[in-house]
DNA sequence: GGAACTCGCCAC
DNA sequence: AAACGTGGCGAGTTCC
């Protein structure tokens, strides 16, 4: 099968639909007694918090300025109380012009009692947007997430009441309070399967690249670290150092996504700078991380005779012209030729049939079909693993989807029979049904513990 | 008292 | 010349 129309389009939405309606129904366990056991004892943390923080001097000014109605919740009194009393400049503003007061601009500031502002805020966050959630929305001890189809404009999906799509990962304290909430089945487990890098893949299969392509069938090869070699002018990049593996680190996440995503070099330095702890002036030896031989990252820039942030950003102006003219030229001129046809017609055409119009702006009009399609895939092989539960009348159950991964409520005797059939699928099916897919797609599972919430270890 | 907005922050 | 894509949601704020 070659082109997709927009019946096709409409097939996979229909079948998604009802697959997604089947994971909603199923719902997942929530330990509510252990929901409010965490909320009275984050309650009492942020309220010792407080009270540390009500003894600050900033509070103090606050407190001078607004009297009863001081909120250290609202942002607008913090950036009138910094920015306009207290005669700080801000780092950077917000779309509207005011001081920000994001966690990034108050570490700038240098005040130590802004830390405790931000350890209130995370763990207020954490309480109030998913553990009274959870709370809220589950009857009998289950939650029913939502999964949409309906509601984004690259027609990937959204989930909310509550949304599953944004319970904290990334930060470990946030991350192991809010998904011990979470519990499969009685007797059953936790697995997660989810696509490896799957939006470059399917960006190779747009732009056919091929040396994105290489890079995607090579399992030896290794584009982050490639950039990080060529973004820190090293020979040699050995991923056992751990000072090497943030070096990749800060190439994959400080330049690589950000410059498929559409960001641009002046952005990057500045990211790729914090990533090394060297500043955004001129750098003297010794300063930023260390290097294995002991050196540090300023001494090694110094000696490839860039002595501070200013000649950093010319480098990765250059870094940044090679990515595109040389090295992944044939995505460039795809780029170029895709937002031709777009202006041209008024309208795009995902390979999945899906079709965008309106206004888009150039990142847009790049970014969408890379989106849409990565999730497509994802979506296809969903309904696939709803359609064979059913019809293997299998005791496991698919319970959330997160973009590019299946969330699923598994016996522990069908669990490798998951892994193998979605490498079947994405092997044979994904490519039999769609011919645009041109580089193979990968998969990983993390399996989780029986009777185990959604998060590992202890 | 609710709608619509800003800001910040969680995920991919 | 300009410059990071998609969501949901809570709190605060403003407006009607």
């Amino acid at each position: 099968m070659g082109v997709q129309t927009l019946a096709d389009a409409y097939r996979l939405i229909h079948a998604g639909i009802l697959a997604f309606s089947r994971a909603e129904r199923q719902g997942i366990r929530v330990d509510v007694p252990y929901c409010r056991r965490a909320r009275r004892r984050l309650s009492k943390q942020i309220e010792r918090l407080e009270g540390e923080f009500q003894a600050s001097d900033l509070y103090r000014r606050w407190e001078q300025v607004y009297r009863g109605k001081t909120n250290i919740s609202s942002n607008q009194q913090l950036a009138r109380v910094l920015y306009g009393v207290m005669g700080f400049v801000p780092s950077k503003t917000t779309k509207t012009g005011q001081g920000a007061t994001d966690e990034e601009a108050l570490l700038r500031l240098g005040v130590d009692e802004l830390s405790i502002l931000l350890q209130i805020r995370k763990l207020t966050k954490v309480r109030d947007t998913y553990l009274e959630a959870f709370i809220r929305e589950q009857h009998g001890g289950w939650i029913h997430p939502f999964f949409n189809l309906h509601t984004v404009r690259t027609y990937r999906s959204s989930s909310d009441s509550p949304n599953l799509q944004n319970v904290p990962k990334r930060d470990a304290e946030a991350m192991e309070i809010c998904r011990r909430a979470l519990l499969p089945r009685p007797g059953h487990q936790f697995i997660e399967i989810d696509f490896a890098a799957l939006e470059v893949h399917i960006a190779a299969c747009y732009c056919k690249d091929p040396t994105l392509i290489a890079y995607l069938e090579d399992p030896r090869s290794d584009m982050h670290a490639d950039m990080a070699k060529q973004l820190f002018m090293l020979d040699t990049l050995d991923r056992a150092f751990p000072a090497h593996h943030t070096l990749r680190q800060a190439a994959k996440n400080g330049f690589v996504f950000p410059q498929f995503y559409g960001d641009y070099y002046g952005n990057n330095a500045v990211t790729l700078a914090e990533w090394v702890k060297l500043s955004t002036n001129r750098w003297r030896g010794g300063q930023g991380i260390e290097l294995p031989d002991g050196t540090h990252i300023s001494d090694h820039f110094r000696a490839h005779g860039i002595k501070g942030f200013q000649d950093f950003v010319e480098h990765v102006r250059q870094v940044e012209d090679d990515f595109w003219g040389n090295r992944f030229r044939t995505y460039r001129e795809w780029r170029e030729r895709w937002v031709a046809q777009y202006r041209r017609a008024g309208y795009l055409r995902m390979f999945t049939g899906f079709i965008c119009s309106g206004e888009l702006a150039r990142n847009e009009i790049i970014n969408y079909p890379i989106q849409g399609t990565a999730f497509h895939c994802l979506l296809q092989t969903f309904i696939l693993l709803d359609d064979a539960i059913q019809h293997l009348d299998l005791q496991s159950r698919l319970v959330g989807q997160i973009h590019d991964s299946v969330l699923i409520d598994a016996h522990p005797s069908e669990v490798s029979w998951f892994e193998q059939e979605v490498k079947r699928i994405i092997r044979e099916d994904l490519p039999a049904k769609w011919d645009w897919i041109v580089v193979p797609l990968e998969v990983d599972m993390d399996e989780y513990a029986v009777d185990g919430p959604w998060v590992k270890g202890e």
